[in-house]
DNA sequence: TCAAAGTTTCAATAATTAGTGAAAGTTATT
DNA sequence: AATAACTTTCACTAATTATTGAAACTTTGA
């Protein structure tokens, strides 16, 4: 396989898995694009590579800004905007996780800890199971953020290296 | 708050995240709705409760039973399908995971597997960048699919507990 | 074998989400 | 302060995805 076809098939791959995590493909395309450019790239060249409009484009950027995944650079004595993106894949993968955890988990556990205070009878098993789903949803919602802050925290090879040592 | 009004809460909110994670919404209505449901459901009562029309159940009853997720009853003496949900909710995050691994990270390993064999030149500064983001994109889904893996075996607590051992 | 009860399919439509492009806004330079 | 280079916004349109509902199909029992 030659290098630019190479490079249409990851961008191409990286735009589906996106789409069915809920990030829009082209986000995850523009994200494909500029972690394997080997330099900073201006929206121009944005355009041109993947076909889109200088409006898609510019959102497009600056919504991977606002994901932490992209910076803007400037070369000194240009005025136009250079974009490039945070290449090293933990990275990537922990600043997805906060901005997920913060826009879903965190507000999702909210929701759970209003539901959970829910009043009723007992004996009523209607009320019962719900009371029970819900507690069960929010107990596991939680480990899910306590296994987030750890990773957080955490070094690479520390964070696998304790999920794996337990299971050879 | 009122126990249906808690429920009516609990479907949305679960809707509502299901969509942030390309899980189509109604899709997730319906598992929520099964899951604080202390009996099985009908077809009829699914179309009821969430005001949508037969097809639309139907169609999402069958892809919640793909996703293993849930199952159907038959009660004796009638010719009814009623349908409930697993409430382990270990295990549905189990399910959840399984099926996602192989429809997602599986075939986006697939891919990586064939991207990473690119040939080119190593001072060509454009394939070097590429080789190395997709070498370290396909080391962190490598290890992703180890812990899966792990997380397929485990118990509940001995996953968590793996995780949060070393980061007190 | 017929018809009633129930289930499934799928073409048509609706709803949602994404993308365009031109106009408005901003900033740097002379 | 005028202009040119560049960026952002947003009303409109396009593309995608979800839903409907009626017809076709299947199963059961008389």
């Amino acid at each position: 396989m030659e290098l630019n076809e190479a490079r249409q098939k990851f961008i191409e791959a990286w735009g589906k898995i996106g789409s069915e995590w809920g990030i829009n493909r082209t986000m995850a395309q523009v994200h494909a694009l500029l972690l394997i450019a080997h330099e900073p790239l201006t929206t121009e060249q944005v355009m041109e590579a993947l076909s889109i409009s200088r409006g898609n484009a510019n959102m497009t950027l600056r919504d991977l800004i606002d994901w932490g995944l992209v910076e803007k650079q400037h070369k000194p004595g240009e005025r136009k905007e250079y974009f490039f993106a945070e290449k090293d894949t933990w990275k990537i993968a922990k600043q997805v996780a906060q901005e997920r955890k913060k826009r879903e988990l965190d507000p999702m556990i909210k929701v759970l800890n209003e539901l959970s205070v829910v009043k009723g009878d007992d004996k009523d098993p209607a009320y019962k199971t719900f009371k029970t789903s819900v507690t069960n949803i929010n107990k596991l919602a939680k480990n899910v953020n306590k296994g987030l802050e750890s990773m957080f925290k955490a070094e690479e090879s520390w964070f696998w290296g304790s999920i794996f040592k337990v299971f050879k």
